[in-house]
RNA sequence: GGGGUGGUAGUUCAACUGGUUAGAGCACCUGCCUGUCACGCAGGAAGUUGCGGGUUCGAGUCCCGUCCAUCCCGCCA
């Protein structure tokens, strides 16, 4: 084998007249008769490589036969360029390597795609041969960044004296929450195993245990419907710590967040992130994830109803329910197509039953439900909205969860209609006192929003018997851009609370005795006050990456349908396999 | 579980209102070419139109079913 003692990315003029040895692929080929030029490439960069008829006929023979792809070896002197090929576009553009010696070590079959293009081929055609498409200069690019941003974590956490403590793959199946990937027992036939959907539990016992400060880059797993922005299995940061109270882990997973940023992309983020309450965020933004590159806020409505003749709304606010409003430029874009088309998306997606709007152009109020308003109202909502020329405000009339629903969505929509979100701008928030359970409509119940170790308030303990809705808890979410990057609580250590928690959420003593016993148990013997959060590492190097989709920063991914298209599983097992395990695969249901 | 979009040569796409032998770029094969870098020129091979049914004189095109991919709603403590 020829050992290279370059690689193809740091060639330059100041080796010229060297004798180096290279490795690489060849990504493209210019045959000219007596002079082929090849571009060799490997992960560092690209290099031209030049056979000459005239100077060694051996390896321009050589050179002749190979294709895209073929890896190779060779043996040159590095040379500049004439003046007029110097290409200033790539890093070594200066300079050629005249090859004499050539070793081919696998030659390529014609590729599935073409590696220079990524887009050069369907989605589902490149995970099924995602070897190669790892091999484009896009998700090398991404999976150094990767790297970076795993290196930053685990700098700044050793640092600040945490430690990373593996914990177990295979654990107990805990059925609250996301559903479980299960893992028969071969040795307890009958029983599972289940994968974690994240070490929640585990770095609650290392709170007990005494380890202080934890964190770990793990694997977590949750068997439900994906998305572009979720994979059966991705990778959470995750991280505890006893002693503190929210706004030590606030300002830690600030530092965090800070650290990696910087690391990874050298951006310099605000030495304090905003803080909103989660009514706030629902209010003014309708999402519990708002994304502040961009205003278009929600704005409250109810007011102009009351005084106004359009009873559709007056009634919705009757019984309950809420009018918000968004205030968006440029109305000459939204004809009545246009904004049948953003009523459609309401209707279909949020369960909107409708979208009002009014147009305020030439200082006149006018057209959709404008007319429900007399005059001194509509002048108030200019007023009070801030209304400029040339606007339209959309409404939308409905139970509250429904408002906030369409409304966000509207808001992003809109912003992305109008341009107005700028993309080199990064903003940063954190959301907290979230309500600590949410009503079930379905199961009549109450449900934990975060899960059910997070404490609530110490000062909402009295609401447990009179009105559970209004409790807060002490979790929080840090947001970036409109997406979650992570949350956390501060969890509950006594017993004696968490029974109450338990029960508001309808789990008698019994059967949390028989899912959580060993964390109740461990809370027996000197549980220390402690808390912490978890980051959804492939959201993070996704938005880092300027990506739209986690699969593009997970070396392996699988499908929304959760399939691995390259290895074809999940794939059937041999009999032999289930007998060993005790089961039996029921036939499939038509 | 529900809705949208897509599936045609190795690949990316085209093919009007259902109508001749389903076309083009890139890749591939053959030949020519000593400064290319999207090299160029000449020629060639390459198709179960995702799959299964149906309507029709005739289906890539229309209808029904199904599979796959993707985006979204539900779901994701």
């Amino acid at each position: 084998m020829i050992k290279r003692t370059h690689t193809c990315g740091e060639l330059n003029k100041s080796n010229i007249g060297h004798e180096i040895h290279l490795n690489g692929w060849i990504s493209k080929s210019r045959d000219l008769g007596g002079l082929i030029f090849i571009d060799l490439r490997d992960r560092y960069g690209k290099t031209q490589i030049v056979f000459n008829e005239e100077n060694h006929i051996n390896a321009f023979n050589t050179a002749k036969k190979l294709g895209l792809e073929d890896v190779i070896g060779i043996k040159g002197v590095v040379v500049a360029r004439p003046e007029d090929a110097i290409n200033k576009d790539i890093a070594t553009g200066e300079i050629d390597v005249e090859v004499n010696e050539i070793s081919v070590y696998n030659e390529s079959e014609p590729t599935p795609f073409d590696i220079n293009d990524r887009n050069s081929a369907m989605e589902d055609h490149r995970l099924r041969y995602r070897y190669l498409e790892l091999r484009t200069e896009d998700l090398q690019k991404n999976f150094v960044l990767r790297h970076k941003v795993t290196q930053a974590v685990r700098e700044y956490m050793s640092d600040d004296d945490f430690i990373e403590v593996e914990t177990p793959i295979l654990m107990k199946s805990t059925p609250e929450g996301a559903r479980d990937f299960l893992v028969p027992s071969r040795i307890h036939q009958g029983r599972f195993y289940a994968l974690p959907q994240s070490p929640q539990t585990y770095k609650q016992l290392l709170m007990v245990s005494g380890f202080d400060r934890y964190f770990q880059i793990c694997k977590c797993f949750r068997d439900e419907d994906f998305r572009a922005d979720r994979q059966p299995e991705f990778t959470q940061i995750d991280i505890e710590m006893s002693f503190v109270d929210q706004n030590d882990i606030m300002s830690m997973a600030t530092g965090l967040v800070r650290n990696i940023w910087k690391k990874a992309i050298g951006v310099e983020l605000p030495s304090e992130f905003p803080v909103i309450t989660y009514h706030d965020a629902m209010e003014r933004f309708g999402s519990d994830k708002p994304d502040l590159r961009f205003g278009l806020e929600l704005n409250e409505f109810s007011d102009y109803i009351d005084k106004s003749d359009f009873n559709t709304f007056k009634d919705i606010i009757k019984s309950g329910g809420k009018v918000k409003a968004i205030v968006c430029p440029n109305a000459n874009n939204y004809s009545r197509k246009v904004i049948d088309e953003l009523t459609d998306y309401l209707k279909t997606y949020f369960g909107a039953k409708g979208l009002a709007w009014m147009k305020y152009v030439d200082s006149t109020l006018d057209g959709g439900i404008s007319r429900f308003f007399p005059d001194q109202v509509k002048n108030s909502i200019i007023s009070d909205l801030d209304v400029q020329d040339n606007s339209i405000i959309f409404i939308v009339g409905d139970n509250k969860n429904t408002v906030y629903s369409s409304l966000g969505a509207l808001r992003l929509k809109l912003a992305d209609n109008e341009n107005l979100i700028d993309n080199s701008h990064w903003s940063p928030l954190w959301v907290t006192d979230f309500p600590l359970v949410e009503w079930n409509e379905e199961k009549s119940r109450w449900d934990s929003l975060h899960h059910p170790f997070t404490s609530p308030d110490l000062n909402d303990i009295d609401l447990f018997d009179t009105d559970p809705s209004k409790i807060n808890s002490l979790g929080y979410d840090i947001v970036m851009n409109g997406y979650e990057l992570g949350g956390g609580s501060i969890r509950i250590h006594d017993r004696h609370l968490q029974s109450k928690v338990f029960n508001l959420l309808g789990i008698d003593e019994k059967e949390a005795e028989e899912k959580f016993g060993f964390l109740l148990g461990a809370f027996k013997y000197g549980a220390p006050p402690h808390g912490g959060l978890a980051f959804g590492l492939d959201r993070i190097v996704m938005l880092l990456a300027g990506c739209n989709q986690i699969r593009d920063v997970i070396a392996f991914p699988k499908t929304t349908s959760a399939m691995s298209l390259m290895d074809n599983s999940p794939s059937p097992v041999y009999s032999d396999q289930l007998d060993e395990l005790g089961l039996q695969i029921k036939s499939k249901k038509k």
